[in-house]
DNA sequence: ATAGTTGTATTATGGGATCGATACAGACGG
DNA sequence: CCGTCTGTATCGATCCCATAATACAACTAT
């Protein structure tokens, strides 16, 4: 679920995950998020470091914050729609640029997709 | 060329730029490689970074270290062609797994690159 | 009201990455 | 023969990340 790995700082992947698991559907628009000592027990993290994640995602307005009763997820559908085209297309971009460093170009690397299909 | 980021350590990314540069052929076979501390300069990065790097990039066998006279890229062009072809099938594979994540199928993210070419 | 939960802040500690400086042995060219 | 380049090793300083242990004010439910 989780899927932490060494390479790279914790709560980073952890804005990652969390992202991810928000525009995926996972959680629903405007549904409760388990406290931040629940998240961090789960994903067998520091509370802090869970912390610090939050408090990366704040800027994307994905979450909201309601002082002291816990977060949730925007209601804003739009938001969330939009977000997950951008960070589909992000990868989309990725693929084709590290591709293109390995030499090969769009329709090599479309090609070598579809094989794999 | 080098385009070093803060996110991840910077070995790590020394040992990836280096694997590329190799695979894609802007470094043939056999070729003498510049020293440590050469690339080190023009990577703008401190020698040891740069001599760790190499120390990773030793398992792989792409390089050759003749003891004090310097390393060179390996002359098995087999190996080369093999190790492209990998990094090139992983990034492929990221490619779907990130999109799954997103919730795509394979086909939806085939269709979201079509879009993009 | 009182106990528990919430987000948030604080302090201290350990570890890894990076840098800077330095050192040494072996190979090579003048 | 000697200076220079090579890879390699080591020491210390610094920074960021992560953890651990608390603490506190505000909300919620009993």
């Amino acid at each position: 679920m989780w899927n932490l790995d060494s390479d790279r700082p914790i709560y980073v992947q952890l804005v990652e995950r969390l992202q991810i698991q928000i525009v995926s559907g996972q959680y629903a628009p405007g549904q409760k998020l388990p406290s931040v000592r629940e998240l961090a027990a789960a994903a067998a993290v520091n509370p802090n470091t869970m912390q610090k994640a939050f408090a990366e995602l704040e800027g994307s307005g994905l979450v909201v914050t309601q002082s002291t009763s816990g977060r949730m997820v925007t209601e804003d559908s739009d938001l969330i729609r939009n977000t997950r085209k951008r960070m589909a297309i992000q990868k989309a971009e990725q693929f084709f640029s590290g591709m293109k460093e390995l030499g090969f170009a769009k329709e090599e690397a479309m090609a070598l997709l579809e094989e794999r299909l």
